[in-house]
DNA sequence: CATCTAATGTAGCGAACTGG
DNA sequence: CCAGTTCGCTACATTAGATG
């Protein structure tokens, strides 16, 4: 049905209480609205057959003495009835007063009313979210509505179907409900399905977002109760930021459930951004905020491990990063990729395979025979053994790439040959493999012997260099610097170079779940970035002098030997 | 394959408002 | 004060996934 075609009856009560199994009804008004135009008034006042409490005297201005002579309800109600008829019940808090009226219907022995109802107080919840409340005082001040007798019925009815006739104009503009049935839907609607954007939200972007500095970092943002929901990092927190608050509209569920509950933003700035991905990994991991799905956890990824304390090493993967001489490349994203690159070397290059025991009693075995070992057990040739390690390593870190030459041949000739699952097999390898290796190059060294400076100059950000320092393959800190330095900057950088790059440090015992998460992060960085990084490494020899001379030079664009 | 952890879904309670 | 509604939070159960 239209809305112009219904009938709405905006009904009030004043009751002796707020209980309606105790209290009872003492005042009925109710105003009959068609098309936006009150067309009826019904006021009667009604014996309560109870004494009028002094509060409700006081808010009503009804006393015991006026409602003495009035009829009783059961007198009353049949004529409300008559007038209400078929019409629509609305009432601001219409449980309120429904409830009164049906506890009086019960008392004569009547059926309730079997009326559809509207209720006000619903409207104004959706429609003016805003509104620090939806009280029907509040309404009347906010809509500038003349109230003649307020708390009395009939003073309270007029003004709420002014409301009403209010709600229903912005209902049909802002959510185009023009049937009664979806009238009477709407003021069942979840509020967030209902709700544009919020209040709050517009109060994050207009007092919040101006103030974020232009630097990379880790943001927060919290609940009313100041609990992180979602734990981000940004290049450039107000770029981020912004981004989080525009377009809200056509964000997610999930993340529109988010926005509602945010209250505030806080932010940490950092130097780099890689540094804010460091922080980010760590604070998720701590505070587990509701709304981030990623990073929630350390996982044990697994590293490539060349047996280097051994007289002759193997090769193997393991998930844990030990103090044990040997040397450790990686991580890899999962077991396969580690037994991919394990065998990989078993294929190519002759180390042996055998465990310790049948190499000291000489025992020979399949893979000798293979031609893919320089049999040690028989040979006793650590010399010769030293060389296939020495060509392990360089595999291992990226600086021989023939072994991906000759995979490249043989997926060639499976692919002349038709073998074309087999070519496929080879390829998707070769592609892993190149990854894994891509990002060991840049660090060309094992973890524990990672100690570089990593200047990094953005294309986007011109003037402006990051230099990151890595000493035993963990991120220590990080420098933002204008290229080139100033004599300040450079004097900090040598500095912090100082500080971390001391001859004397011991490398750590054991790595961390912590340490390899970063580990995987620092490398996964450096693979995204690595045609705008080089890296100045760092041995025992280098001075820290020297170190940040050498960046100094790379911040200039000044190709110079690595120091 | 058994076990444990983390993510996701659900129920229930308290807080905040509305009516006289 | 009471009753009703809704949201946010907590606790708990269930499910999916990782681990050894």
């Amino acid at each position: 049905m239209d809305i112009a075609d219904a009938t709405f009856v905006v009904t009030d009560l004043e009751t002796t209480g707020t209980t309606p199994d105790d209290d009872r009804i003492m005042e009925i008004g109710a105003v009959k609205v068609r098309d936006g135009a009150v067309v009826d008034r019904f006021q009667q006042l009604v014996n309560p057959q109870q004494s009028v409490p002094g509060r409700i005297t006081k808010m009503t201005g009804i006393t015991t003495g006026m409602v003495f002579e009035a009829p009783p309800a059961d007198e009353v109600l049949p004529d409300y009835r008559a007038f209400l008829g078929d019409g629509i019940l609305v009432a601001h808090n219409v449980s309120f007063d429904g409830s009164f009226l049906d506890a009086e219907l019960q008392r004569m022995g009547d059926e309730t009313l079997p009326n559809e109802t509207l209720c006000t107080v619903r409207l104004a919840r959706r429609l003016l979210p805003g509104l620090d409340s939806k009280g029907l005082s509040r309404l009347a001040q906010f809509y500038d509505i003349d109230v003649e007798g307020r708390h009395r019925a009939l003073g309270d009815a007029e003004a709420t179907s002014v409301v009403l006739r209010r709600f229903v104009s912005q209902l049909a503009f802002e959510h185009e409900v023009e049937t009664v049935e979806a009238l009477l839907r709407f003021q069942h609607q979840s509020y967030q399905t209902v709700r544009e954007v919020p209040g709050h939200i517009e109060s994050i972007r207009d007092e919040v977002l101006p103030d974020v500095p232009d630097e990379p970092g880790v943001y927060v943002m919290k609940n009313r109760s100041g609990t992180p929901l979602y734990i981000g990092k940004a290049k450039r927190l107000p770029d981020r930021l912004r981004s989080h608050f525009t377009a809200v509209e056509s964000s997610g569920a999930r993340k529109r459930k988010m926005l509602q509950k945010v209250r505030s933003v806080d932010w940490t700035t950092t130097a780099t951004e890689l540094e804010a991905i460091l922080l980010e990994s760590r604070r998720i991991k701590a505070e587990k905020p509701r709304y981030n799905r990623a990073q929630r956890r350390y996982y044990n990824r697994p590293f490539i491990r060349l047996d280097t304390a051994h007289e002759y090493p193997t090769v193997s993967w393991t998930r844990r990063l030990e103090a044990d001489g040997a040397e450790y490349y990686g991580p890899v994203r999962n077991t396969e990729q580690a037994e991919m690159v394990v065998d990989v070397v078993g294929r190519f290059f002759q180390l042996r395979e055998c465990d310790d025991e049948r190499l000291h009693l000489g025992q020979r075995c399949l893979y000798a025979d293979m031609d893919r070992c320089t049999v040690p057990c028989e040979t006793k040739d650590a010399e010769a053994y030293a060389t296939v390690v020495e060509r392990v390593r360089a595999f291992l870190t990226g600086q021989d790439q023939s072994v991906l030459g000759t995979m490249w041949d043989r997926m060639q000739r499976a692919s002349d040959n038709l073998n074309f699952e087999k070519a496929a097999e080879l390829r998707d390898t070769l592609e892993q493999l190149e990854r894994i290796l891509e990002k060991q190059r840049v660090a060309a060294a094992p973890v524990r012997q990672h100690n570089a400076a990593l200047v990094h100059q953005a294309p986007d950000r011109a003037g402006r260099v990051d230099v990151m320092l890595v000493r035993f393959g963990r991120f220590e800190e990080s420098i933002a610097c204008a290229a080139p330095p100033s004599p300040e900057e450079r004097d900090s950088l040598l500095e912090r170079c100082r500080s971390v790059f001391d001859v004397e440090a011991d490398p750590p015992e054991t790595f961390s779940k912590r340490d390899a998460t970063e580990i995987r992060l620092l490398s996964h960085w450096v693979y995204a970035h690595r045609d705008e990084l080089t890296a100045v490494r760092w041995t025992p020899r280098t001075s820290p002098a020297d170190l940040a001379d050498a960046i100094a030079g790379r911040v200039q664009g000044q190709p110079q030997q690595s120091a």
